[in-house]
DNA sequence: CTCATTATTAACTGATTGGTTAAATAAAGC
DNA sequence: GCTTTATTTAACCAATCAGTTAATAATGAG
């Protein structure tokens, strides 16, 4: 029934799982830019980039300046440094597996090497690779 | 007209960007669950939980294992370190950012010390926080 | 003042989302 | 085989989304 206003870190994340407005973002990172130039490598119309960029504004992604009739966009990474430090607490669940995969290796190599004391011929242990 | 599917990281960042989603996986931090389980803390339905659940495992967030009827819910890192990836370009903006605050501060604090010198009272600059 | 440029707003559309309730499926217990 | 428990699927709905085209606003140039 109320209007039910997103958290920040929703409006976030919500603004970031697009690729144009990603695109939109990896573009901005090299300076500020005009909506023009920003919309240029898309095949979408003009009004569609200027929704896309005030999704991003709302998420406080970019700030916009204005000069003349040009309204340069520039990058606000503030939200961006939430979303890693919402990140902070899984880290190290990617970390630990990673570190569980390398002690399974460094078993298995352990093994290999004790089976190869028998018969001994080459390595094939060489990458951790998953996929 | 195609069905257009989305490329992962979008699919991983549209996941994230439900609180309830978050949470849920905020649970599943703490160890499997059953989907019961996972929805009692919401006062919405199960099936609107499941559907939940449902778009976490397209994404690749969780997977399920089945013990008779339960379907034990799994956290799944490997998208978040992903996303993790993806921040990484943008991390050193915010972090650059906050050093020119410092050396704003720097600076303020010198500007400071050298009117103390005339006046020299208590020394009023002592953390570089922001918000 | 008029025109060209830049960008936004309005109005519309079809697809997707996030929820509901009711029905269906799956497995185990008796 | 019926019942209970756990979970999903189906059918529906209102709201939001992502795009369109056409109209509007804001500014500077001549």
């Amino acid at each position: 029934m109320s209007p039910e206003v997103p958290d920040r870190l929703s409006l976030t994340l919500n603004a970031l799982a697009d690729p144009t407005r990603r695109a939109i973002l990896a573009r901005l990172s090299l300076g500020e830019t005009s909506v023009n130039e920003l919309a240029e490598p898309f095949e979408m119309s003009l009004p569609a980039v200027s929704k896309h960029l005030k999704v991003l504004e709302r998420a406080g992604l970019i700030s916009r300046s204005r000069t003349a009739q040009w309204r340069p966009c520039k990058l606000e990474p503030e939200p961006l440094k939430e979303v890693d430090m919402w990140l902070r607490d899984y880290r190290k669940m990617w970390e630990q597996r990673l570190d569980r995969l390398e002690a399974y290796l460094k078993e298995l190599q352990a093994k290999e090497t004790q089976a190869q004391s028998a018969k001994p011929k080459d390595d094939n242990t060489k990458d951790g690779e998953i996929k």
